[in-house]
Formats: structure tokens, C-alpha cells, sequence
DNA sequence: TTGAAAGCGCTAACAC
DNA sequence: GTGTTAGCGCTTTCAA
């Protein structure tokens, strides 16, 4: 019933070879049997079994994504170019939910190579010594984007965190700022350290610190930031650098329910450049980081390692801007 | 160097029909050899090749979802709840964006047709009726969620957009509200007119009517809610319904920028419950529509669909309930 | 309870 | 340029 490329073959009177030739557009086919072929596909309305294909040339064009929350406007910002990329050089993403959980992680892993595919983009999470293990026995090629492997001896893109968080921190500084506060967690353990490391290096380097009371991890949510607010506010913070766009806003509302007034009693500058940042008032300062282009590049890079194209770095790292908008001064 | 079925038939003596039988839990099998064949899959490291399978079985057990926008807080909602549900059946989900393009719809359900997926769940677009025809043409199920084609003659989820709007505007009229707006646009046509004919129908039941330049149709974006409000001002509308939550929350924000109190001299509501409502101020008051389970029931059905289960019901209407936040009295 | 054997629909040598 | 022929790794009758 379903029509086959043998179907195809005996109505046009050519070999199966020769159809798969004209679908897989091999220039070794005369023109006029070309036609004819392509006639003969049109009218049977021949679709080629992209499984069948796959088994038999051990190329799915299928690559697999790896996300903890696609339902997180951060995640889904990388997810959406990374798609792009991928639909351009014809490639199929595959995409689960790991929650963040080095056991689902695992899994997906698993299923992932058990469906063959040709490559994987990782977004964040855990990547368990486990799972690095099963990557490093297969060849299939791995991609990480927006985070790293704790090893970091995966190809990855990023832009450079500790960099941005100590800019800031200087500029802060600069503004006579004395009492900064930090708040981070969520799915992305990599900014967190960095940012985290790059304030306290420059405040080191002017022998202030971090009082310890003003750090808070949490998640990434909108209540969590005025839980984060409501942990640190006893410190008296001047300005606190917070990972998540989401939690941020929450600090902004629950400092200004507090009598607060932003940016004059409290500075709040994020790092995730969600849309999120221009929707409160004031808009949120944050650091420009290239949501889309950070998918898009690994799943670019991805396709290198796929197609055996010369790869000149595979750690990319991408670059970012700060927008100082109404929530610093 | 990849093991197959084969190597793990050899190594515990059997036939490759027995280790068939214990890979795919089919009972028929004397313990003590199934316990010989999973300890040789253990100790080889035996992975079974999906793509094999789903050749032999004609089961990928793989399903196609066509959304709009990945990146759209709304659809990755969705997006997020079909794909948990995928998981609990075992189902991996093959994403593709179609940014509302029939040409672009069209191409991706032809790329899961060939990649011989078990089914297609289409969360809104266009649904052309080119698709529409594919569709009909092949046996593969297809569910939609949170839209509807156009003839609704497809298996589909949403919540009674129509229905919503008249409480709405029936309240909103109680109140002594005589102008009104409506702000639509973006992927969701069906919701666009089913609010829009529900309120157009109160207000005629009560002898009023909506002045065609209080009619905004754009796109979902903050942006366009900010013009939104130029474009619909100088009829002095006293309350505005609006599909999307980031228009208006741009309607808001502009509004305010104009010297309007929120809601005193203009009530908003949205309908699309995303997490942006809580994070402005005054909170947007809005429509309470289950997003996750839309997605979810949506998936549910479609296992349904692929499994020959029975079905009682091809089109689910789930409940909403209305939040009157602060952007309403 | 187990095995033999025939495909599933296609690609990729290799021959002509 | 084109055809023949092995597989790819698995499921699924059908026998035994």
C-alpha cells in the first residue's frame, strides 16, 4: 500500500539504484531518465522512508537536544535558533526535558543513541560523570551551549561570565557602591560560579567582600525573587547581581513593596537577557548575552563535527553587552 | 564494533528471535535463558538499534509536533506538557518551528511523514488546506491542541475562548463599562475571533457595539502592545481585551506612559495565562487557561489515537477560570 | 519455549 | 549512466 522506491523503479522502468540516485540528487543520472523518474515520483506521490534511509546508511539527520525546562524563556530562546540552524542544514531536533536531574539525563542519552542520532546539543544541567562516560565511549558528536561540562572538556559555546560579572562589579564599585548581594541557582551552575567568582575577585582586589548572608541560591522563578529579597535584605545591600531575569523582577517588586525605591536604595542588574527585561518598570539593567546566536553557533558547530568540516576552536565564546537601563544607576 | 542483536544471540547461545523476545518483554520465554540473555546484554553493553526496529516493526515510536514558536512563553508552555506525557508513554518528540508559515507547516509535515512518525500533534498556524489534504491522505493520527483547524473537523483541545470573552464582557458591563477595545493578533486565529465574537455578542444583546477603530490586530509581542494602545486611544476605551499577555502588558506600560491610572480609567485582561501576568504592576488580570494540560490532554489523546485505544471524546473542552487581577476593578 | 528465515525500504559497492 | 546485489539490525510469522 504505502508506495515504495521499487514502486517508483518498475513505473519508470529504471533500477531502485537509479531512483535513489535522482532522490539523493547524484549528477551521474542522464537528464531524460531524471525526468522520467521525477515524473514518475510526482505521480505516485512517492515519499522516500527516512528509516529505511537511515538504516541503511547509518545517517538519520536527526540530532537530539538535551534541555532541562523547555518551558523556560532562557532554554527556549536557545532552543528556537538552535532549530533554525538545524532545519537549514536539514537536520531534525529531537528534544527532552531532563528537570535539571542527572538520571533522566541518562536516559535521554540512552534513547537518544538507541534512535541513532547524528549528534546532540546539550543545554544545561547536570552532566553526570556518568553520562560524560557514555559520551566519551560513543562517537556520536556532543555540543554544549549556554553551560559547561564540569571538566570542560566538551566542545561548547558561552559568552564569558566572570568577565561580564566583574565589568559590573567595577562599575559599581566606581559609583562608591560598599554592600553588594548575589543571587544565582537554578539550572545554570556555570554563571552562577562565574559571576559569583568574578564579583568577589574585583571585590577582593579593593579589600571589600561578600557578606555570606547576602548570597542566596534559589531557583529562577519570579517568587523565588522575593524570597531571595526578603534572605539578603538585612544585609542592607546597595546593588545585587542576580543570574535570572524572572528572580530579578521579583527582587525589584519586593523591594519596591518594602518602600524601597529602585535604583536609589537598591541597584538589580540580571544576567539572562530574557524579553523579560524591558516589561517592568523600572526596565531591569542586564547583561546582553546572544540568546538565539548561543544555540544557533553550537548547533552550527555541531553540524562540523557531523560532516568532518575543519573546526578552528571548538570552544566558542561569544560576545556580550551591558545595558545599564533603570534598575542602576 | 557496534554490537548487534546478533553478537548477543551468539554469546548466549540462543537465536536472535529469543533475544527479540527478552529486549521486547515478551513473556514466552524460559526464565533461566531470559536471565542468560540479560546478563550477556549487560556485559556487551547491548543498545538496541531503533532505527532497525522501527523499520522491521513499522513503530518508531516517535511523534511530530509543528509549533509555531518555540520561543513564545505560551507554546513552550504547551510544548512542555505534551512532551512529559510523550516521555511517560515512551514517546520521543520531534519539534519543528513554522513561525505561521503554510509553506513552512506544510514542508515539516511532509519531513515527519518521511521520518515515519507514529503521530502529529499541531499546536497552531494556518493549517492550510494543501496540509489539510496531506493529512487526510496518509493514516498517520493528528491531534491539535490549543487551536483548531479551520473546518474543526481534526481531534483537538482548547478551553471555550467564546464563552470566557462573554463573561468577561458581561461583567465588564456591570459594571457600567460602555467602550471597549479588543487588542489580537499572532499565531492564535481561533482564540482572536472566538473572543471577539463573544464579545461582539454581549455588546449587541445589550445595544452597544465595538467602534472598528477600537480594533487592533498585531502581532503577541510587548511592542506591539505599546502600539497597540496608540493605535486604539482616541476612542477613550474604558476597559481592553487583549489575547495576549505581553501585549498587554505593553498596553499597560503605555497607557501609564500616557498619564492613565490602571485600572481606573483603563481595565485590561488577557487570555493567555502565561507567567508574565504576575510579574507586572498592577498584576494583569486574565483568563486561567491550563496551558500544560492543554498540551498534555493534547498528547494523552493522541497515544490514544496510536495505541487503537477506545475514544470517547475527539474534542476536549478543558475548564478556565477568570483571574480579576489588578488592571480590573 | 525456541529457532529459521523472510522481509521492512533503502544505500552503496561493484560490475557492465 | 545504469543495473545487480548485498546488506543495514531488527521483528515476525511459521515450524518444530
Amino acid at each position: 500500500m504505502t508506495i515504495t522506491i521499487y514502486d517508483v523503479a518498475r513505473e519508470a522502468k529504471v533500477s531502485m539504484a537509479t531512483v535513489s540516485r535522482v532522490v539523493n540528487g547524484n549528477p551521474n543520472v542522464k537528464p531524460a531518465t531524471r525526468d522520467r523518474v521525477n515524473e514518475v515520483i510526482k505521480r505516485l506521490n512517492y515519499r522516500p522512508n527516512a528509516v529505511a534511509r537511515g538504516l541503511a546508511s547509518k545517517k538519520t539527520t536527526t540530532v537530539g537536544v538535551i534541555i532541562p525546562d523547555i518551558s523556560n524563556i532562557y532554554y527556549s530562546e536557545l532552543a528556537r535558533g538552535l532549530e533554525d540552524i538545524a532545519k537549514m542544514y536539514k537536520y531534525q531536533t529531537i528534544i527532552s526535558n531532563s528537570d535539571n536531574d542527572a538520571a533522566k539525563e541518562n536516559d535521554i542519552f540512552n534513547n537518544l543513541l538507541s534512535k541513532q542520532v547524528d549528534g546532540i546539543i546539550f543545554l544545561g544541567g547536570t552532566l553526570s560523570s556518568e553520562t560524560l562516560q557514555l559520551i566519551q565511549s560513543t562517537s556520536v558528536p556532543v555540543v554544549v551551549s549556554g553551560t559547561h561540562d564540569v571538566e570542560e572538556t566538551l566542545p561548547a559555546v558561552n559568552i564569558d561570565y566572570k568577565k561580564a560579572s566583574r565589568e559590573i562589579t567595577e562599575r559599581l564599585l566606581e559609583q562608591g557602591v560598599k554592600r553588594f548581594a548575589f543571587v544565582g541557582g537554578g539550572y545554570s551552575e556555570k554563571a552562577r560560579l562565574d559571576v559569583q567568582a568574578g564579583m568577589e575577585a574585583v571585590l577582593t582586589e579593593h579589600q571589600l567582600h561578600l557578606d555570606p548572608s547576602a548570597v542566596y541560591i534559589g531557583n529562577e522563578q519570579y517568587l523565588d525573587g522575593e524570597k531571595a529579597f526578603h534572605h539578603i535584605k538585612d544585609t542592607q545591600p546597595e546593588a545585587v547581581l542576580c543570574i535570572s531575569d524572572e528572580q530579578a523582577i521579583g527582587i525589584v517588586h519586593a523591594a519596591q513593596d518594602a518602600g524601597l525605591s529602585i535604583p536609589d536604595d537598591l541597584q538589580i542588574i540580571s544576567f539572562n537577557n530574557t524579553r523579560l527585561v524591558q516589561m517592568v518598570r523600572p526596565k531591569l539593567s542586564s547583561v546582553m548575552q546572544p540568546l538565539y546566536d548561543i544555540g544557533a553557533v553550537g548547533m552550527r558547530l555541531l553540524t562540523k563535527f557531523m560532516n568532518d568540516e575543519e573546526i578552528e576552536e571548538t570552544n566558542v565564546v561569544l560576545p556580550y553587552r551591558i545595558d545599564y537601563r533603570g534598575t542602576t544607576k
